[in-house]
DNA sequence: TGTACATCAGTGAACGCGCGTTCACTGATGTAC
DNA sequence: TGTACATCAGTGAACGCGCGTTCACTGATGTAC
């Protein structure tokens, strides 16, 4: 008859755990515009103001969604990487690329919060949202430049011709980061990235599966053909454990 | 002092184009999940419930503005074909993408609307949606097959096995819509479509620029790679006007 | 062991706001005769 | 030319709802002496 006095709360979770917790339920309720404080309190059987001792304001919650949903990606590719038992950068590549589709497969919110349409009001910090946005790809930069250096990995002639423009905001960003690399590598980074990327993104809004069914299959597919457009063989490596 | 009683209606337009022209200004400002009616009602001097004579529900008005968007995407893809003198497919098919991009730059919130985060409860109707949806692409199919046809693009080799589970499924979609097209020359709209489709989201939301600075540049460097990895030239046609 | 105090997570009421949708209605316009 | 009627875009009140944020407060817990 009487409602619950007390809060409901999880005993193995502080409470910021379980704010994001259910934050996260709810924007895959929502979308990711659709946090709101009070429909959180309500699940969580306490009132609004007590979030407020947590979360000063309502853009301080998704801000902390924000750093956790980097750190997870990141963390899922490098584990990934790490797992790889060859070691070959050519394999390392394709873990990592792999790892990239599968989490925003499982967290697709997550996906769409860092990635997808802004949230309408809020402004992400960025001297925080910028270096966790770079952390996930560290690894394929380290990748590209191990493979290159190696000789393993050859630009392709089409990809030689760097804009000046952008050759000159590489340098710029080469000197600042003290990552040296051929402008041409970086770019290739770039393009790479938005191959996957565009793949993820029309996967997970259903754009491809009407023509090709298995998306799955086509984006592993597409990451081999990436590899070896770069003359890198994905065959399994004599080192192999 | 008094507040307007009559409408403000702009005169050159009927009620539903100013309705959707004042949700587009709206979306622009609070997301593709903001649009709400009885704030578009406020701008336009009218009462919520006009807009009931219009839109019976607000589904219907986010469903109006699905459909103008991917027309006007695909309008605006193939007046950009059209407009090329030359003729020649690969010219055509950078003419094509070229023109996504610029839409895209150019009507964020509509590509938000079509391409990005789903509406939180809004459904789309798919009988209306999977055949518009199909439309900017079918000139891209178009240039692909003549190219292929004509001898002129080669199907990179990295690009010939495309998975069975794939396979299986284009073939279904080739007996329905009846076009018949070799499986690898789909899967590599697929990618190609991914490819700029990626840089276009990321260059949208940011993530480019920090690195490369001009993604316009970045942009049409990518398609000239493309268009090159086909074993097509992009130097100006012999034929041109 | 007992008392006084500080801490602080959480409460409940209030503020002023916006939302979609329904309903009976008004009042200008056009049409039929 | 004049009257009766139908049409229909738009009104205004109401329904019940949810929102972020503030404020003074309570009451359990831990600590100092």
């Amino acid at each position: 008859m009487s409602r619950p006095k007390r809060t409901i709360t999880m005993p193995g979770q502080d409470m910021p755990s379980q704010i994001k917790a259910v934050a996260r339920r709810q924007m895959a309720e929502h979308g990711t515009a659709g946090i709101a404080l009070r429909s959180i309190a309500r699940e969580l059987g306490i009132t609004a103001p007590a979030i407020y001792n947590y979360f000063p304001r309502l853009d301080d919650l998704i801000t902390a969604l924000i750093v956790d949903a980097f750190t997870d990606l990141a963390a899922t590719m490098e584990a990934a990487e790490d797992a790889d038992p060859s070691r070959r950068p050519a394999h390392r590549i394709v873990a990592l690329c792999l790892a990239y589709r599968r989490w925003a497969v499982e967290h697709p919110v997550d996906f769409q919060l860092i990635y997808g349409n802004p949230i309408p009001g809020y402004v992400a910090p960025a001297e925080i949202t910028i270096p966790l946005a770079r952390r996930p790809f560290l690894r394929i930069f380290a990748c590209f430049l191990e493979a290159f250096q190696a000789g393993e990995l050859t630009i392709p002639a089409e990809y030689q011709a760097v804009p000046p423009g952008v050759a000159a905001h590489m340098a710029e960003w080469k000197r600042q980061s003290g990552i040296d690399m051929p402008d041409p590598l970086i770019a290739l980074l770039m393009s790479g990235w938005a191959r996957i990327h565009g793949m993820v993104q029309l996967e997970l809004f259903n754009h491809l599966q009407p023509l090709v069914g298995d998306a799955a299959a086509l984006y592993r597919y597409e990451i081999d053909a990436l590899v070896q457009s770069l003359g890198m063989s994905i065959a399994p490596g004599e080192n192999h454990a």
